[in-house]
RNA sequence: GACAAGGUGGCUGAAUGGUUAAGGCGAUGGAUUGCAAAUCCAUAUUGUAUGAGUUCGAAUCUCAUCCUUGUCUCCA
């Protein structure tokens, strides 16, 4: 265990204020995150709520923790809007592309792995899938209605809100009253099942045509949207574990509705610390399908898109998440990714250098306290760009003693060293840029830049700029300092 | 309409009562260079949406106004 790890702080969205972490059970982390829906391509808002979470259970690693990390595929269950007659998502894209459900399911959970392996995200231990829990679903029901929170209609389970509120305040994590929800409610046709408007789905009776549907005590059916995360995380979590993420438009009604659920079941509430991720905007706008301001990963990455005037390395966009809070609304935008790209270059450029310094008799800046102010920023809420403020403080030291204008000890280079690298490589998750593995190249520009070297010693600029900026145009940045040429 | 989170320099984005408001990018000057690039040093943008208030002191707390983002539940 890390000795930082006792100073670590979280702020718990339902306190609404930073809190000092301390795990049910010490040295072990149970982390659960709401994961995607799989009927379409995973969106870049979708991404970073990820991304933020990827970084959480890093440093929760990183800190010594034996964490559990499990991120659920909602594969069914999640409903559309009014015209589409509450039918099932999935279920009605199979109809559109005439394909099977689990077709659909399986397309777009191999498309989600691999935007996440280029994100560099590390993979749950547990990635439990909805459908594959049926049957936990169903036992959790029954559980619910054996303590008198839910009530039977029609072949459908309904979860009873006003009675929960009678002993557990509902609306507690999203700051709503049950009063104002009741008032805000419209009349639906077609209710009658349900006994009020604010009742919520636990098990819907299926139609005939509704192509994913099972067995139940209650007819044949599907769960309802919130109860698979009940019933998976506190199946590999246990009844109350440590830390639930997600996205902020998850807070009301699905977190909510899973704290409603868990504490009906078990009398405890299931989760200790809520984290919310927030969204993202394209220019200042929300990203929007129907209004065409949206952009995919592959979009952002291929640099076929609209808004962005190159393409984009997944390292350097997760680099500029990095740098914005992950409690905070992000704007993507051209400009700011361009500045995010530089700076990458200039933390890799740095790394890269780090392992070529010269030792020596003293350090000019206290490597200590350097390091620790890595960890003062991921311990205060994971506060990622305050880190990222820290690792380019050291970045300048770095290039200060590679310019031989400030020294370091052969101790505290080990320490900066693997700290560094660490918070950068492990912690933020930006791993080293793949380099193509041409192994062709290196020898050509070994005998390219010797060429330049010998014209440059005849003083024939005119040959040595003509190399140096053709190879400009071929995307290759020649660098020339004391110890020789270098390039990338 | 209700509820929630926000509005910080040219761009991006930290900091929630306490000296000169972090960092990245961009800009300017200097060192370095054959000239650049990269790197280092220095500087500036006279910056906390608008208006009022609380306080010895406000980006931070209160009220109002304008704007942005999220949610308002599965509903034959």
């Amino acid at each position: 265990m890390n000795a930082h790890a006792e100073n670590l702080t979280i702020y718990n969205s339902l306190k609404g204020e930073k809190e000092k972490f301390t795990p049910v059970k010490e040295g072990f982390v149970g982390l659960y995150v709401c994961g995607p829906t799989v009927y379409s391509n995973v969106h870049l808002g979708n991404c970073r709520t990820f991304i933020s979470f990827d970084m959480v259970y890093r440093y929760l690693v990183h800190l010594g923790f034996k964490v559990r990390y499990v991120r659920n595929i909602t594969d069914v269950g999640h409903l559309v809007d009014d015209a589409d007659q509450g039918e099932d998502k999935i279920a009605k894209k199979a109809r559109l592309e005439q394909l099977e459900p689990m077709e659909i399911v399986q397309q777009y959970t191999l498309d989600f792995h691999q935007v996440m392996n280029q994100f560099n995200a590390i993979a749950p231990n547990i990635e439990p899938t909805a459908t594959g829990h049926i049957i936990e679903q169903i036992e959790l029901i029954k559980t619910i209605l054996d303590n008198g929170f839910a009530y039977e209609s029609n072949g459908s389970v309904y979860f009873d809100v006003e009675k929960y509120n009678e002993t557990h305040p509902y609306g507690e994590l999203s700051g709503r009253k049950i009063e104002d929800l009741i008032s805000n409610t419209r009349e639906l046709d077609g209710q009658s099942e349900k006994r009020a408007p604010l009742d919520f789905a636990l098990w819907k009776n299926a139609s005939a045509e509704h192509l994913m549907k099972w067995p139940s005590p209650w007819g044949i059916g599907f769960p309802g949207w919130h109860l698979e995360c009940s019933a998976m995380s506190t199946k590999y979590l246990g009844d109350q574990f440590d830390i639930h993420g997600g996205g902020m438009d998850l807070k009301f009604p699905h977190h909510e509705c899973e704290i409603a659920q868990g504490t009906a079941s078990t009398g405890v509430a299931p989760v200790r610390y809520w984290m919310h991720g927030n969204m993202l905007t394209l220019n200042g706008q929300k990203m929007s399908k129907s209004t065409g301001n949206s952009i995919l990963p592959d979009e952002l990455f291929s640099g076929e898109n609209e808004f962005m005037e190159k393409p984009f390395d997944p390292m350097v966009v997760r680099f500029f998440m990095m740098q914005a809070h992950y409690g905070s609304t992000l704007d993507f935008t051209s400009d700011a990714l361009l500045a995010a790209e530089k700076g990458y270059m200039r933390l890799t450029e740095a790394l890269s250098h780090l392992d070529k310094l010269n030792a020596g008799s003293e350090s000019s800046q206290d490597v200590q306290a350097l390091v620790d102010s890595f960890y003062a920023a991921m311990n205060d809420n994971f506060n990622a760009p305050i880190l990222v403020a820290n690792l380019f403080d050291a970045v300048k030291y770095v290039n200060s003693i590679n310019d031989g204008k400030a020294s370091i000890t052969a101790t505290d280079l080990e320490l900066l060293q693997r700290e560094m690298k660490a918070f950068t490589h492990d912690v933020l998750g930006l791993s080293p840029a793949v380099s193509g593995g041409d192994d062709k190249l290196a020898p050509v520009m070994d005998l390219v830049l010797e060429l330049r070297q010998e014209a440059r010693e005849n003083k024939d600029w005119g040959t040595s700029d003509k190399i140096r900026d053709g190879l400009a145009n071929a995307g290759i940045t020649v660098k020339d300092s004391k110890e020789g040429t270098s390039w990338n």
